[in-house]
DNA sequence: ACCTGAACACCGTTCAAGT
DNA sequence: ACCTGAACACCGTTCAAGT
């Protein structure tokens, strides 16, 4: 009953993210992943529940690595441009991440905890708790669309791509800074 | 060989929607679409070459019957809010639209056309070749990202949501009039 | 605690052969 | 033109039994 990385069930998830990467989410079979840990299929029900419960467990540890290493500076469009980016930037490092994270059920405790910062963030710049929940959803479902419909279409990573991601979220921040953040709004 | 719906061909397709709206998705079986035509499951072969092929059939088709009745009204920003309020809908209005649209490989011609009409409207509205594409780009990855999320939570329908999503797509369209449209901008 | 062996009820797909 | 029959190579999951 450890809570670090050492057990049996820390390295079931650690092979299937590595498989996810080897052979893509339609081939990441329960079958596959026995086979790569040298072990029959039935016994990785004795670590996860079902395949789905192995799916989010990857999903979260995405999103956990994802979460940027150094705490973000600058005002609250800097630190929302960090933010966005390496939530696509950690998608994109995992075959089908994003598609993975569009089939979760579920959001996860390292999901909401990064949805309350961004809101807390937004909050502090001037926003109201509305404003700020409106403000982070549509900063959020437009890095999901954006990097689900790049890595659907393989093609080149680019910069190209890098431009497009950045201007279009640069439409989203001056939304916010115009209609969210405390300044001259009708009731 | 005929292009209507009277051929076989497209009996199999509309059993398909029917039988996604019924089961979900991740029912929506080669064999269980046999057996609701009252066939065996190779028949399938002769009218799609696979699984993937009547897929993208099944999602060209919501795209097809997504595209507004009426032509849009108003100005370019009242057009875009009804054109990406009845492509919500319309990924609303079948089980599992949303992550469907996801998992295709190929945009499909009703999609690289609804695509194009979006971006001669902001073309007309004075954007630039490319700020116009960036504009149609962010308003679609919004819609989609903010749709799958909203679909996979099932959760009540409710304006709730609506309010959300409208107050989301104004911040991007506030964004293309103060950014993308001809006005004072710097080479 | 972890795994084996063996089974169950399914999949997508192919292809000769029928009508 | 459309379908059957039958097979092939897979799936996810369960569970008694072993160590």
């Amino acid at each position: 009953m450890r809570w670090n990385g050492s057990s049996r069930r820390a390295e079931v998830l650690q092979a299937a993210v590595d498989l996810l990467d080897e052979v893509g989410l339609d081939a990441l079979t329960t079958r596959r992943l026995a086979a790569r840990l040298g072990v029959q299929p039935g016994a990785l029900y004795r670590h996860y529940p079902s395949k789905r419960a192995l799916l989010d467990a990857v999903a979260e540890r995405i999103v956990v690595e994802t979460a940027p290493d150094t705490p973000p500076e600058g005002d609250w469009a800097e630190q929302l441009r960090q933010i966005a980016g390496s939530m696509r930037r950690g998608m994109l490092a995992h075959r089908d991440g994003a598609r993975l994270m569009a089939t979760l059920t579920v959001p996860g405790d390292a999901a909401v905890a990064a949805f309350q910062r961004l809101v807390d963030l937004l909050r502090r710049a001037g926003a109201t708790p509305d404003a700020a929940v409106v403000g982070v959803d549509t900063v959020i479902c437009y890095v999901n669309g954006f990097t689900i419909e790049e890595q659907a279409r393989g093609g080149a990573p680019g910069e190209r791509r890098d431009q497009g991601f950045a201007a279009g979220l640069e439409l989203i921040l001056h939304g916010i800074a115009a209609r969210l953040l405390a300044k001259a709004n009708d009731p």
